[in-house]
RNA sequence: GCCCGGGUGGCGGAAUGGCAGACGCGGAGGUCUCAAAAACCUUUGUCCUAUGGACGUGUGGGUUCGAAUCCCACCCCGGGCACCA
């Protein structure tokens, strides 16, 4: 047999074309068999694959392959997201049409990922802007419709001037910035269509205590996102022009109910719809106006920013507080958002930065309510039920936890958010309908409808006489028409051909929506069409959507932690809920991995220090860029690229491969075994431990060590043992044991060194994961650091099941020059690791 | 400001209460060669009065027989959130 030397090369392609005659990664259901679905987010044809990718999806086929060769039916899919508005602009760029560019730029990328060797099903892919799935994309959104998680409304939205469209809240990102261009948003008043997210509000809060294999930084980047806030709703009358009562009331959300009796004045946003009546043909009116029209002015950005002076104007009327029957002036404030709660403020100043501010610039009261027990004001107004103390001397407000004071019968009470104090105001409003307890979410409706052409058509019809009805399930597709000009800056509604219908319901003429869908909606639900890909009768068939699911592995960046896997959660529990699919929450674990760079900056076209994976490939293989792009860090941490490793990395595999095929040249009837090849077959059996432990918690870096570690060892073994005396079998299994170890990691190397070299007939990648067998690993005898006072100042090499006092002889023994002649004060024995001798 | 990560040789990193620096890169030296490449071998934390010893995991304290690891305080870096009532 030759041993020419590894040449990736030459085995890589041929493998490669070997695999996918064979259809070896084609799956199909098996209830008979554990099944593993593993999943790394589906890229999004911009140009080639880049480093980003390489990692996610090596990392994934790794698990992948691992669990395959561990028994499991595995699922391991791909597919392209492929609606967007990168395609869009680069067909400006280029004058082409967004579809022409993106299905190039599939071609380009399933050409790349198949050089890599990965194991997809390629039968099962998906591309979201193909018509086979889009329509199922729309057949979901009459669904949510019937369900009523379907709303158009008119609300003031995000808009990016440079994308030219209305993004969701979670397309904010930064100090109010566009995701994908980072054009500082504006608000505009719109109607738009929403999904009804937070009608899940709660569940998708309570449901991230059953994913303990989320890493915690990414379900608490949700919980936060959602946003839950305790408290109670208030409603205060408002006190008419003349000061009789008007009737009319205005509800306040508040997370402190127990500081309601220091409620001095009462703060509406700038664009609460009360305002202009409140302050209309007053005095007060060109102030008020002022501070609206200023707040109107301000970008989101601007807005967004805090600690930044408040602004504001009395309004010249007044509510009444309800729990003390106090005139409270009502005051329009910039610090108030419409868009949380229900925009109008009870202000609180002593319990409130913000207010406490506001009251200072201002000059209103700020009356303590809530005191600390160790603050000197305490014993002062402690028993104190009526208002005396009109000021504090403060600083800034105080907002902890503490005792009720100056707030009538509640006084005493303890205070805090949840506390006593809390619940007794509430209950006392509920008595007399003047509120109720109450939670509010910060999550708000996402935003789906997108004033673009290259996304999924909404399928609804606008009627003059129906309103607005959706498009029959029977004439589904709505056909993303290909005519559209987007150079001529086009969109669906210059296209008559495409919006002028008839109403499905009276038959009279009618106009189609124009909007697209935000392209998060393609990719919430891929995962669900992989388990049944090409199904063109149904969305998927429910036996095979609960065989797969949940996604038992999903790989992908940090990026996605809200956006993504929050929508991706909400559609697999409205579908739940649909009756569509059985499992409640889409992914079980979740890895973020990090990213890749150069010199510490994050690759990029524009940069331009982009390491192309397919240069990489060209000189050393793609198995060589598998491992090493898996050995340079764990996965979850970014990684800083560099070029000398790989090459290390190529020269390890090189040193397999003559390894191998050494072994398997000098195959031979087993020899005598020496105590040296039982220490090789002793290394061995560890590394089957430490790999497969490893694997299982993603350490893919110490994995490959470890196996070089047994690289070594049989290096090792070959240069210490004479020819003549070596143990070929010893070298034969370590050979074949490394072999299989490596199929996950470098899978055309080990195909390669099991059919070629070490002459197997079938696939390597169809043979069972070594099994790892403690009993052959352990040694009969050990090494052991002997301390002293816990210096290491000798070492003993004892049998493994030596007694506990012939050890301690020995250890005293090695140490006898460093221990005192006296009688140890105490002597430490870890079993197998150390002695420490305490004198 | 609040909440998460993280800080270990020249570099990537390993060790999660038990011998700090596994494994690899880079460096130094050697074998083979006319030479080079490849391969193989040795060596590689710092310092010192050097067959030995001291020091050493951001800083300062603490707990422990023993701390990179646990606790307290602080510094620095990265990320997320931030006028959310």
């Amino acid at each position: 047999m030759g041993t020419t030397g590894y040449n990736p090369q030459e085995i890589e392609g041929k493998w490669q074309a070997e695999w996918e005659r064979a259809e070896l990664y084609a799956v199909t259901e098996d209830v008979s068999r554990p099944k593993k679905y593993v999943l790394e987010m589906f890229p999004y044809p911009s140009g080639d694959i880049h480093m980003g990718h390489v990692r996610n999806y090596t990392i994934g086929d790794v698990v992948a392959r691992q669990a395959a060769m561990s028994g499991f039916k595995v699922l391991h899919p791909i597919g392209w997201d492929a609606f967007g508005l990168p395609a869009e602009n680069a067909a400006i760029k280029s004058n082409t049409h967004p579809a022409e560019w993106t299905y190039a730029n599939i071609e380009k990328q399933r050409a790349s990922l198949k050089r890599m060797g990965f194991s997809y099903d390629w039968d099962r892919t998906v591309v979201t802007c193909d018509e086979t799935y889009y329509r199922w994309g729309q057949w979901i959104f009459l669904k949510l419709w019937e369900r009523g998680l379907v709303e158009r409304k008119a609300s003031p939205v995000n808009w990016c001037s440079d994308c030219k469209t209305v993004l969701a809240n979670e397309q904010v990102v930064g100090d109010g910035q566009c995701w994908r261009c980072k054009t500082a948003v504006e608000k505009r008043e719109l109607e738009q269509w929403y999904f009804r997210i937070t009608e899940y509000a709660q569940d998708l809060l309570d449901d991230l205590e059953v994913l303990p294999g989320w890493p915690e930084r990414v379900r608490t980047m949700q919980a936060n996102w959602i946003g839950r806030s305790e408290g109670a709703e208030v409603e205060f009358e408002v006190v008419g022009p003349a000061g009789d009562p008007s009737g009319e009331r205005i509800t306040v959300f508040t997370t402190r109910p127990d500081t309601l009796f220091g409620c001095t004045f009462f703060l509406l946003a700038p664009e609460h719809p009360l305002v202009p009546g409140l302050v209309e043909g007053t005095g007060y009116e060109p102030a008020v106006t002022a501070v609206v029209a200023a707040a109107a002015r301000e970008s989101a950005v601007e807005r967004q920013l805090g600690e930044r002076e408040k602004n504001g104007a009395f309004t010249g009327r007044y509510v009444i507080n309800p729990v003390n029957g106090e005139q409270v002036p009502i005051w329009v404030a910039d610090y108030v958002l419409m868009d949380y709660g229900t925009g109008a403020v009870m202000a609180v100043p002593s319990g409130d930065q913000r207010d406490f501010e506001f009251a200072r610039k201002y000059g209103l009261p700020i009356p303590p309510v809530v005191i600390a027990e160790d603050d000197p004001l305490f014993a002062t107004l402690s028993g104190v039920a009526e208002r005396v103390a009109d000021d504090v001397d403060w600083e800034e407000a105080y907002a902890g936890d503490g005792v009720m004071v100056q707030s009538g019968q509640f006084t005493g009470t303890q205070a805090g958010k949840g506390k006593e104090g809390a619940r007794a105001v509430t209950a006392w409003l509920a008595e007399r309908g003047l509120g109720r307890s109450s939670i509010n979410f910060r999550l708000r409706d996402w935003l789906i409808s997108r004033q673009r052409y290259w996304g999924n058509p909404i399928p609804a019809i606008h009627c003059p006489s129906c309103g607005l009805v959706p498009v029959p399930e029977g004439d589904l597709p709505v056909m993303l028409p290909m005519g559209v000009d987007i150079t001529a800056g086009e969109t669906l509604a210059d296209h008559p051909e495409f919006y002028e219908t008839t109403c499905p319901r009276c038959g009279a003429s009618a106009t189609r929506e124009t909007d697209t869908m935000d392209t998060f909606t393609c990719s919430s639900w891929y995962y669900l069409r992989y388990c049944d890909a090409g199904n063109s009768e149904v969305i998927w068939d429910r036996s095979k959507a609960d065989y797969w699911m949940p996604v038992d592995q999903y790989i992908g960046g940090i990026e996605h932690a809200i956006l993504h896997l929050l929508y991706s959660r909400f559609f697999t529990k409205a579908f739940c809920d649909l009756g569509l699919l059985s499992s409640a929450e889409p992914f079980t674990n979740l890895l973020t991995q990090g990213m890749v760079k150069l010199d510490g900056a994050t690759m990029s076209k524009s940069r331009g220090n982009v390491v192309a994976p397919e240069e990489m490939i060209g000189r050393f293989g793609c198995d060589s860029l598998r491992a090493y792009i898996l050995f340079m860090a764990p996965p979850d941490k970014d990684l800083d690229w560099s070029y000398g490793g790989l090459e290390g990395m190529h020269r390890w595999l090189g040193r397999v491969w003559r390894l191998v095929a050494d072994a398997a040249e000098k195959r031979m009837p087993a020899g005598a075994a020496s105590e040296k090849a039982a220490g090789l077959r002793r290394e061995m059996h560890r590394v089957i431990g430490k790999v497969t432990a490893d694997v299982e918690r993603f350490q893919f870096n110490t994995a490959i060590a470890a196996m070089m570690e047994l690289t070594n060892a049989a290096y090792d073994y070959r240069k210490s043992v004479p020819s003549a005396e070596q143990d070929p079998t010893a070298l034969l299994e370590a050979s074949e044991t490394l072999t299989l170890l490596l199929a996950p990691f470098t899978p055309h190397l080990s195909e390669e060194m099991w059919r070629v070299l070490l002459g197997y007939g079938g696939s390597v990648h169809l043979e069972g994961w070594p099994v790892f067998d403690p009993a052959l690993a352990a040694a009969d005898t050990v090494e052991l650091a002997v301390q002293v006072n816990g210096k290491v100042r000798g070492r003993v090499v004892v049998g493994a099941d030596e007694a506990e006092e012939a050890v301690v002889a020995a250890a005293r023994e090695a140490v006898a020059a460093w221990a005192q002649d006296a009688e140890p004060r105490k002597i430490i024995v870890v079993p197998g690791k150390l002695i420490n001798i305490v004198c």
